[in-house]
DNA sequence: CCGGTGCCTTGACCCAGATCAAGAATTGCG
DNA sequence: CGCAATTCTTGATCTGGGTCAAGGCACCGG
C-alpha cells in the first residue's frame, strides 16, 4: 500500500506547509511554532481521541485521513467531519473534545500544545487569520454535506461522496478531476455509510448498481476509476457543474 | 405580533452590542464600524439574496430571523443555517452568495461594507477574533445538525429543533429552558421541513403526535408550551441532557 | 493447508416517511 | 360580508432504504 509518509519533520520540507494553519508564517512565526510542536503517527482504525476527552493539543493533518463523528448510545453513528492533509483538528479555547476521531488510515499529525498556540494567536495575525479562512471553508464544506444529507437520494449520495473525493485528489496532484482519473477509497463502506447517513449496505447496494450501469469501474473493491467525470457529476443530482466557490 | 424593532440606530443601545461581531470593540473601533455601517429592514417572507448575486456586504443580524438555504434544480430544497439576532451574515473576502438568503421574520441587518469591512479585519485583531469564535461555534451548531438530519427519526427531528428554539429562546431572556416555558414558532411548517429535511405533511404529523401525547401544548399553530423539558429532552435521542458545551 | 476474521455483496421482507389528495382554519381584501 | 389565498391538518397509498440473514472473498497466523 502507497502509505505516503513524512519522516523529515522539519517545517521546510513539510507536504502541508503551504496550505495548513501556519501557511501565512514567516520565517520567525514558524520557529515559535516550532517550539511548541510535536508529531503523533496513528496507525488505520486507531482512536486518537473519544469524546468528553481532555485534549491539550490541537493539531494539523500531515498526511493519511481522520474522522470526526458523534455518537447516539444506541449506537447510531454520524460522522460530522473528514480530516484530509493540511485540514486542522481541535479548537483554541476548548479544552474537551465533543466528537470521537479516529485515524480512518494511517495517521500523522503535527500536534501544538494547547495553551502556547492560543497564547500564540493573540500576537500573530497570520495565523488567526487563516484559521479564519479555514474554518469558514470547513463550514461550507459543512453545509454542502446538509443538502446531501437532508435532500438526495441514496444514488446521489453515493456519486457526490466520489465527486468530492475526486476533486479533492485532483486538487492535491495539482490538476482538475477528469475523464479516466482514478482513485483509492480512503473510506470503508461502514465508514462511507457514516458519513452519508446510510446503512453499509445501501452503499454496498448503490456502488454494485452505479458499476453495473458504467458510472464507475472498480478494481477489486477500493479503487474506483471514473471513465466520464460529467457523468458522475449528473448522477449527483447538482446542477451542472460547480455552483460554489 | 410582537414584532421587536431597533429604532434608534446607534452603537450603544444596540441589542446585540455584546454578543455580534463587534462584540469586543473598543470606543474607536465601534467608531471606525459606525463609519461603514447602515441598517435595512425586511418584512417575513422577503429574499435578501440569490445565490449567485454579488455581495457587496457583510452583515449582522439586530432582530428577527434569517434562513440560508440551497436549493437544487428540481425544487428540493435544505436549509442549511438559521440566523439570529448577532449571527453574521457573509464571508469577508466573498463575491458572491452561495446560499439564498430569505427573512423568516420581520428582520434588521446592521450591514458593513464590504471592502472597508476587509481592510478593517486586517488591523483589528478584536473583529477577527470575534469572527473566528462566532465561526467556530456556527460549525459546531451545524455538526449537530448533521447527526439531526443523518440519523434521527421524524419524530426526532421535531423534537430537536422544538429543543433548541426553546434553548437559544430561553438564552435571550437570560435564564435557562425550564418546565412550562413558550414560545413562538419563527418558522412556518414548510421552513422547519426544508431545516429538518422532511415534507410539511410529517412535520404536521409529528407535530400533532407530540401534542396528542402531551409532550407539548399548543395555542393556535405557532405557539407552543413545554410542560416538562426533560421530556422533551428525551423525545429528542439525545444522551440525557447536554453532551456538548 | 486450513480455519478465522474483516470486509463486502446480495437477497427477501418490511416500515417510516414520501406522495397524492381532500378539506379545515385563519387572514386579508374588494 | 363573502370569497380568495395562505397555511395547516388528516387520510390513503406507495416506495426507497432499513433490517435481517446468508454467504463470498482476501488476507493472516499457525
Amino acid at each position: 500500500m502507497s502509505d505516503k509518509t513524512f519522516d523529515h519533520k522539519e517545517c521546510g520540507s513539510c507536504p502541508i506547509r503551504h496550505r495548513a494553519v501556519c501557511a501565512r508564517c514567516e520565517a520567525d512565526e514558524l520557529e515559535e511554532l516550532d517550539s511548541i510542536k510535536y508529531y503523533r503517527s496513528y496507525e488505520a482504525g486507531q482512536p486518537i481521541i473519544w469524546s468528553g476527552d481532555r485534549m491539550d493539543f490541537v493539531a494539523s493533518v500531515v498526511t493519511g485521513v481522520a474522522s470526526l463523528s458523534q455518537a447516539m448510545e444506541d449506537g447510531r453513528t454520524q460522522m460530522v467531519g473528514l480530516l484530509l492533509p493540511s485540514d486542522f483538528l481541535g479548537r483554541p479555547g476548548r479544552e474537551f473534545a465533543p466528537y470521537d476521531v479516529v485515524a480512518v488510515s494511517n495517521l500523522t499529525l503535527c500536534c501544538f500544545r494547547r495553551k502556547p498556540f492560543e497564547q500564540m494567536m493573540l500576537h500573530t495575525p497570520h495565523v488567526s487569520q487563516r484559521l479564519l479562512e479555514m474554518t469558514l471553508d470547513e463550514l461550507d464544506a459543512a453545509r454542502e454535506w446538509m443538502l446531501i444529507l437532508g435532500r438526495k437520494t441514496a444514488r446521489e449520495k453515493i456519486a457526490s461522496l466520489l465527486a468530492i473525493i475526486a476533486r479533492r485528489e485532483a486538487s492535491l496532484e495539482l490538476t482538475t478531476a477528469g475523464d479516466g482519473m482514478s482513485f483509492e477509497l480512503p473510506l470503508t463502506r461502514e465508514a462511507m455509510a457514516d458519513y452519508l447517513g446510510l446503512t453499509l449496505e445501501t452503499v454496498s447496494r448503490q456502488i454494485s448498481a452505479l458499476k453495473r450501469e458504467g458510472v464507475i469501474t472498480l478494481e477489486g473493491k477500493r479503487k474506483v476509476i471514473i471513465p466520464d467525470y460529467d457523468r458522475l457529476q449528473i448522477e449527483t443530482g447538482d446542477d451542472t457543474d460547480g455552483g460554489l466557490i
